[in-house]
This record gives C-alpha cells, structure tokens and sequence, in this order.
DNA sequence: AATGAATGAGACTTCATTCAT
DNA sequence: CATGAATGAAGTCTCATTCAT
C-alpha cells in the first residue's frame, strides 16, 4: 500500500534542448496530463511529471496553462468539441426505423469509447467529480444532457410506431447503454474482461440480441 | 472550480462532554471520513477535517489508525465483510428458478446499493483506484470476483435448463446488472434522475421486463 | 554588489524541540519579522527566516498568520495601537503655551523614535508602499493624519495668541518637525551621523534655538 | 493589500516601426526600470514588465544590461553624473554672503527636487538600500557626502562671519534641509499635501522666513 | 540586433505526522 | 486517553536568465 509515491521514474528522454515554437504545444501537454491524471488522479499528479512526460520542463508548462486546474479544465473542455459537433448531429440526421437507429448508435459509441483518450475522459470526471463539480457540471451540460435526450427519443419513436412494447423511455435508455457502460467500467476500473478477451463486438451483438428479442413485440418478431 | 479549498468549516458539533464508549471510535472515524472522501476526495481531505467530524482532535486519530491511508484501508475492509459474510450465502442457498433468482438478486442489490453508505465505497474505490491498486485490487478479489461468477452460473443455469436463450453468459451479466450501474451512476455522480424522481423500483421492474421477454424463449413465454 | 543573496546564515539557536503554548508567539513572530523586513525588506526575506529568527519551524508560521502578508499587515497594525490611544490623547489634554507645548512635543517625538522598534515602522512603510498602497494608507489614516492636524493647531494657536509670527501653519510644521525626521533619516537609512554622535538632544536644543529666535515676535522675544 | 500581483498589463506602446538610434536604448531601459521600481520596488518589479515599457523584448534587455540589478546599478550611476559635475561646482563658485548663499542653494535644491525623475532616485535607494548596501554607500559617497559638507561650510562661514548666532553648524543642516524633505517626502511618500496644493515655494518662503529671522543676530535683523 | 520559448532554482504555502503536556 | 502546537517534506507557481532562430 505505497503506491501513493509512485513517482515518476522515467529518465526524462531529454531531445534537444529546446524543441521551439510548436504550436500544438498545449496538446501535448494534454495528452501528458490526461495519461497521468487517468493513471494517478488529479491531486496526486505532479506538474513536473506532466512536464517531464510531455518533454518540457516545469516552468514552461505555465506558458500554456495559468495552473494546474486550468490544465483539467482545458482537458474536458477539448473533449467536448468533437462530441458536441459530431455526435449530435449524426443521430439527428440518420434517416431508418429504431432498430437500425439502435445498432449505428451502439457501432457509434462503442467505436468512440474504444478509443482511450476518449473513455479517459468521462473517467476522469468521475474521479474529480467531488473537487471540481464545476467542471462535472459543464460536462453533463454539454455531453450527458445532450446525448441522452436523443436516445430516449429514439426509443420513444420506436414505441409511438408500435415496434416497442410501451415501455418507459427514460428507463429504457439505462437498459440501452447501461451494459456497454458495465462492460468498459469492469475492464478500465477493475481490469475484469471476460474470457475471450475485452470482445466489445460481442458484447454488443450479445446484448442486441437480448434488448431486440425483448423489447420489440412478439407479433413484430414473428414477422 | 474553487472547491478544492473548500475547507470544512463546520463547527465541530462536539456531542456530549462524557467520553463515549471508546470501542466505537474506530468506526466513528471511518464514518467521518467516508462522507469526507466522498465529497472531496482521499487526497483534499485533511486528518483535521476527519477529526472534527468525528468530535476528535488530530492527534486522537492516530490512536487508532496509524496513518490516513490506513483509514481508507480500514473504510474499504469494513464494507467488504457483510458482503461477503452476507449475499454470497444468501445466493448459494436460494432456491427457484433463474427468474426467481433474479428478481430476488435485484431486490437484493438494490436494497443494498440504495444505502448510501454502501454505495459510497465502490464510488470512492473508483476515485482512488488509480493512487491505491491494491485497494482496488483488494475490493476486486473480495467482492466482484465472488459476485461475478455467482451471476453468471444462474445465467447459465437458466440456459442449461432451457429458460434462456444460448447467449454467451458473462457477456449477459453485462446486460443483467449494467442498467442498475448505469441508473446509479448518472444519478450519484452526475446527478441526473428520471423526471419522475430516482425511481429505483420502477427502473428494475422495467428492465426486468425488457430482459424477461428478451431472455426467455418465445414457447416459455407463450405459457 | 551580491548583498541580494545574503541568506540569513545563523545557524538556527534551536533550544528545546517545543516551548509550548506561549502566548506571546504571534508579537514573536512580529518582533522577528520587523527585524528582517527592515533589514532587508519585505520580498527579500523568506518566511523560512523570519522562521528561525522567531525560534519557530517555517510551518509554524502559518499558525498564527494566514499569510506573509499578513505579517506585515499585523506589524503595521500592532504600531498603530499605542500611537492612537496614546499620543494624541497626552497632546490634548497638555495645558501650556505653545513654546511648552512644542517642547513637550519634541521631548515626546524623540523618545517615541529613538526606540528602534518605533522609528522601523515608517520606515518599512517607506519602502513597502508601492507594493502595499493600503498598509500605507492606513498607516496614513490612523498616524499621520491625525498627528498633522495636531501640530498644526498649536502652531496656529500660538500665532492667534499674538506669541508667533503669522506664518503659515502647516508649511510651518513642516519646519517644525522636518529636522528631526532628516536627521533620523540621515542616521538610520545613511548612516550619517554628526561627528559626535547620533545626539538628538543637541539636535532639538539647536533646532528649538533657530526656531524660537525666529518663531517668535521680535518684541516678544525683547520681553 | 492585493497590488503585489498588479501586473502591468499596459498594452506595449510599441512606438514607431523603424529602429531608432541604439545609442538611446540603455536610457530608454533606464527610464522604464525607474518607473517601475518606485511604483513596485525592484524585487516586484519583471524584466519583462521593463522590457514592454521600454519597447523591447525581455532577451534585448540582456543585450545592454548583464543583470536585472546592473539595471538598478545603471541607474544610481546615471543620477550620480549630474549632482557630482552640477551641484558642487555651482555652489563652491558662488559669490555672496550666508544669506544669499541659502536662498540659491534652496532654489537649487528645490528646482532638482521637483523633476520626478530626480527625486525617484533617493526614494528608490531609501527603498532597496537594506537590499543593496553598497549601491546605498555608492549614493551616500557620491551625492550626500559631498552635499552636506557644502551645506556645513556655508554655515559654518555665516557664523564666522558674525551673520548667524553661534550653532553647531552640523545639526544646524538639519535645521536647514530637514523641512524641504519633510514636506517631499510627506507629498511623495503619503500623498499628504497642504490644502493650497504642494506650494514647494510658499514651504521655501515660509521656511526661509522662519530660518532667517532666527539664524541671524537681532541687530542685523534690525538692519 | 532581436525575439520569446524554455529552463530551473527558489519561494510561499499545505498538511500528515509527532510528541510534550 | 487526549490534545494541539510544532515539524518538515513536498507541491504549485514565479521569474531571472539563456539561447536557437
């Protein structure tokens, strides 16, 4: 139980001297910060192991970022721009009945929360959620409470057609995505894959046919 | 973002000026630390602020802990003993068939994850997996990996007797218990609930539903 | 011209590991600080300094002040007591003509900042007030500005009773006081001193003398 | 009590697009630093908030100054030049009895004092002389210690002469320069003027007024 | 000659832990 | 048992100075 100064030992790879005048700079220190904030959490991270890891040295980290929290900051707030543009609007635009609708929204999030730098995210919002509510909050705003109106009104459209049983929509949603967030959570927190492997295809393929087979009605089965 | 320093400046409510039964203090401490940890994280919270919220001073604290890791090691080995002590028995010896076994495995989850002194230790686990792997670890080996494969054989059980439907079972425990994850999660970190308030009851009596119908085959269903 | 880096070398007296509870430890901790602060001003000297002169731990510092800053606000602070309740107070109350009043006056200015602790504050107000506009100011509300008005009505009650000539009170009492303040500036920021000693009385005999002889009315001075 | 961190956010004048004449450069870097340092101190002060004002890049500061306190160095020298070629010389020249010997040195000393970069230089050395002694002995060898004993001869020669009552010409100085710096240093320091505004003649008249008629022996005063 | 990105030593401040009382 | 004053290591942030361009 000493993992708690499990500092950074890495020997510093030291390039050049100076590497100058790169604008993607602050994006590299993103990327150094995420690894380590995922790997360690926030507090625990040091802005020198963030320097280090992002191949500058201590003080320059302050050119790009006015603190440490803004570093956190900077890291959600990049998370969110592809999601707002992407995501969104995809699903609006998809034209299909719910069952395909279904299948290209779980083709969609799981090719998405495949990528680490992605999953790393909302990861490390939950750890931080206590000591920066303000950033869970901007988050939610623009992520969560964008994303889960747009599945509760797929499900809503399948019902309204009658190729759903009447079920409650809101509810419905955590059965839709629930497992896929059990899934990755058991492999990311607790290292927990199933025996063939993480299988994120069968997962899903699993899990369709569980949701589809239950949730469309008989008469529309038999079919 | 200002909440890192959001200090504990609760007065120190002091109980009664007799001494309490000392044999309760430990327990008194990990109370008081676990609602602290939770709200602000192993790292920003203070021995000080642990020891004014268990009617302590500072030095007291080490009396019976001898350091304020050992108290979060002491928070996750204290929840860890009912669990295992209790469900796992509880499983083994239930009769009835995987629908009973089912409904009775939600029952029984919700009833102890709706405690938020429950709950609290797997949220704060999730925090602090990355600065303490062996608590994580620790958690993993005593809980999740005595309650994972107790779900998965009823699964498989329900497919060996013919109930369920062939589906690969550690893929559908996903789809078993992931919503209730899910519904938790959205509403303790980010505080989203369905209009109609938490709503636990209802959440597993929908997917219960949806699972039943999906689950089973079509002639059982026919009965 | 390396005077900058003249880190304070004592070797640290280190008496007992603690001297517990004592009360005086803040006034301490002042007594020290205005030593270094004047010694070598306020951004030149580390907390870790005023530490160890004080006999304390730089941590311990921060027990009894929130800040470095706000050593010097109690310094400031701490000066302006006895100035308020005291001087004014004797000054009015004094019955005399003006020529006793004056002397009274000296005879109190010149015991007040002959002692090194009282003369050290303006002194690092001097310096301090680019940086701290509001200590200066302060010091300016509660010390000059009420002793000012002071002189200035006896000056001008001695020309109103006919004993000085109608000169201009408060340009007058800058040629009151002026000498004293360049002489102890000379000494204390120079370190010119004339060639037989600091000798402030000599100073305010001399300068009473030069005032007196031409404060007065010629026929005054005749009686 | 937040000026500390009052950063100079002037937007860099940035003055006409050609280079102008190099020669000026180090002056220019010296009269930016002198405005700087009195309204921060020095160790408040940035190389870089120098180097906007002056027009130039923090790294050209180096090419003319080897150090920021080659800066503050360069400053005290510059200030040094005049005084020592001026003042001396003027004074030692001058034909006329004590009298007339006074009234030109105030109207000197009074014309110097006024330009605010003149006066800038003692208040910056009274300010950083804890910091920096040898440059304070630099200005105390150069400036004060040829000054005064000017000042002390004029005297001395007034009452040889049988014009002035027999003082110690030494303190007698005090008596002679103390009120023009009270009255500077009141205005710069503290902000305090008298209600007509700084009215340095009006002080000198009156202070001459006073000095004069009690300088002199009561039969030239009849005179 | 000039720039400004980068360095790295150093300072303030926090807090887990100790220990005299 | 209990206290809380004291310690000291560690972390964030600043800024004088350097140097590739």
């Amino acid at each position: 139980m000493k993992s708690k100064s499990a500092k950074a030992n890495e020997p510093a790879p030291r390039g050049p001297k100076f590497r100058r005048r790169a604008a993607a700079r602050p994006d590299e220190v993103l990327d150094a910060a995420l690894d380590l904030f995922i790997e360690r959490g926030f507090a625990a991270t040091r802005v020198e192991d963030i320097a280090r890891r992002a191949g500058l040295s201590k003080g320059a980290i302050y050119l790009y970022f006015p603190s440490k929290e803004a570093i956190l900051e900077g890291l959600v707030r990049r998370s969110i721009v592809p999601i707002a543009d992407g995501a969104a609007a995809a699903l609006v635009d998809f034209v299909g009945g719910p069952r395909e609708t279904i299948m290209m929204l779980f083709r969609l999030l799981s090719a998405r929360l495949a990528d680490p730098r992605v999953i790393a995210i909302p990861k490390l919002i939950i750890r931080e959620v206590g000591a920066f509510p303000e950033l869970a909050a901007m988050y939610r705003r623009e992520v969560i409470e964008r994303g889960l109106p747009i599945l509760t009104a797929v499900i809503r459209r399948g019902i309204d057609s009658g190729l759903f049983r009447p079920v409650d929509p809101e509810l419905a949603v955590r059965s839709l995505i629930g497992p896929i967030g059990m899934h990755l959570f058991l492999a990311e927190i607790f290292g927990i894959v199933p025996e063939g492997g993480l299988n994120l295809t069968g997962l899903i393929e699993t899990h369709v046919d569980i949701l589809y087979h239950g949730l469309i009605r008989q008469q529309e089965a038999e079919r």
